[in-house]
DNA sequence: TAAAAGTGAGACACGGATGTCTCACTTGCC
DNA sequence: GGCAAGTGAGACATCCGTGTCTCACTTTTA
């Protein structure tokens, strides 16, 4: 049983990452103490959530600080935040899950700042020629926090190792978000080293070819 | 107003998947009805959810039918599943954000099919060596369906032209999941054809290169 | 026109989670 | 040993969302 106000709010994350609805009850056995103490530490169910929702928010800032991520090559900076943000994935999973719920208007402002900040990376990756162009910035920041509550919600499962999470993350997506310098035209080019067996329905031609005409850079 | 079970549902979702804990009367003003035709139209909150639920995976089900994802080459499956599974995007967000939140053993079950069908597609595309078997194909699924539920999430919010999506959504994830016959080695490859300042940081190696040493296929 | 069907607004009871309290117990310290 | 602090268990009261009902109004149909 731990009484501190980290290893509970620790513990709430495990709990409200996977299931955000869940009880105080549930919250505080999952902690290891009582719903009374529970209601010593925080004030109120409000408060908890309030607090975990800055947790959150606060380790992703501390991520992206100590990534450097407006420093350097943009692809070297990623890497950093990857392995940065990586063993608080948990904790970004709980954020996207509840991004909208918040009504305390200093938790948006906090997410919105950290999303600029990521936003900015990519902007500068893709000034510099190192993230494709095709791509918003803003897509890329969507994505790029949605796989990371993904390996949040994969490490909870089980689906994934821990030790893997880094790995997993950076190569699925500095693979579709890196510019390659040689084979500017990714589309339809299978790889087939493997006998293909094509049958009758890989003919007709995929909308997800074409390239959007407006784009931010 | 629309007194339509389906549109009924369609604005249900649109509430519920940013909001997963909205209130009914939120639901019913969404859909221009009063909370007493909703109570008509859906025996309560629980049904209401588990019928946006069944939708989602009916629809995704019925995605992966159309994209024949178990014929033909697996990058076009996958290209075709994207066209086919975009339009539900929102829909997908949803389950994504409320996927343990089911008691219900058929929708689980349901799920798990879904679930099932897209891992078998990208161990399929790793066999026949189309997708890179660093990734295991688990997370594999996992990224790729987080990743259309960004969609629908970026698209909701507008941070996504609707046109955008699929494009997005396949650039992105096929970049990172195809195996490329050139560039066997994806890191630490700087493309830089702006000059890069690249100053003090650059220099720690990030653990995110490190392979992970076991793996499925 | 009149009957029938459907809808919206409101009132009301119920249930469950939350918030607060008390009290017995344990732990640590003097 | 005795005191102080902290904790757990339980018993309440309260609040809020839900489910159900009624009634007036509108729309449709005969």
């Amino acid at each position: 049983m731990a009484t501190d106000r980290d290893t509970v709010l620790e513990a709430a994350v495990g709990v409200l990452s996977r299931r955000p609805t869940a009880h105080l009850d549930e919250i505080a056995r999952a902690a290891g103490i009582s719903r009374a103490t529970l209601h010593r530490l925080f004030p109120g169910r409000d408060a908890l959530i309030r607090e975990v929702g800055l947790r959150g928010l606060q380790r992703f800032a501390a991520a992206l600080d100590t990534a450097a991520t407006e420093q350097g090559d943009a692809q070297a900076a990623l890497r950093r935040l990857v392995d940065a943000a990586v063993p608080d994935a948990m904790l970004c999973a709980f954020l996207a899950g509840e991004n909208q719920l918040y009504d305390h208007a200093d938790i948006n402002d906090l997410w919105e700042v950290q999303i600029d900040r990521l936003h900015a990376l990519f902007l500068r990756g893709q000034r510099e020629g190192v993230f494709r162009i095709e791509l918003s910035a803003a897509w890329l920041s969507e994505a790029f926090f949605d796989l990371v509550a993904g390996i949040g919600w994969a490490i909870q499962d089980g689906r994934l190792a821990p030790r893997d999470a880094a790995f997993s993350l950076a190569e699925l997506f500095l693979g579709g978000a890196l510019r390659r310098p040689e084979a500017p035209a990714p589309v339809a080019t299978p790889v087939a080293t493997t006998p293909v067996a094509t049958t009758a329905v890989a003919t007709t031609h995929s909308t997800s070819d074409r390239k959007p005409e407006t784009d931010t850079p």
